[in-house]
DNA sequence: GTTCAAATCACAGTTTATTGTGATTTTAGA
DNA sequence: TCTAAAATCACAATAAACTGTGATTTGAAC
């Protein structure tokens, strides 16, 4: 999984939710322009920012063996 | 996983390899500082790093539903 | 306890993420 | 098409990651 995806995911996942970007930064505590560019898969973000956007919605990662 | 998770993930696969933080920093081209402490969960990376790092040891990143 | 490599730390300079503000574009519904 | 909300963009200021250098500490072998 790429940076690209990770974007894709938690887009994915808040609509599912229903819930705005501003309100997802909100929650999160980022600013909207950064979870814009993390949705949008520009910037590179903080390893801290992913995961707090990532446990707002309830999701986290693991790690695993490539293949 | 949280990001302390991350870095002792991280060594232990290093370690698993045989592989220095020199080299593996070099082979993964970050710094050795930004290395060192990821494996010791301090300082906050940017997601490319923690990327290049986990590809360098063949190890990849997931995102999953959380419970 | 000596030795040497591996790991860690401290520092300063450079690069870059993050932020808020305000404007613009896109999207979806009436 | 109009309209309003959602999403995106542009910019400048601030905060923080990343870097190399050089020193220090730790760890394991002898």
């Amino acid at each position: 999984m790429n940076y690209q995806q990770i974007g894709r995911t938690i887009r994915d996942r808040r609509k599912s939710l229903n819930i705005t970007q501003p309100i997802l930064a909100a929650l999160a505590g980022i600013g909207i322009n950064t979870l814009v560019a993390i949705e949008r898969g520009s910037g590179n973000p903080k390893i801290e920012t992913i995961l707090a956007v990532l446990d707002t919605l309830g999701l986290e990662f693991d790690i695993t063996l490539k293949n």
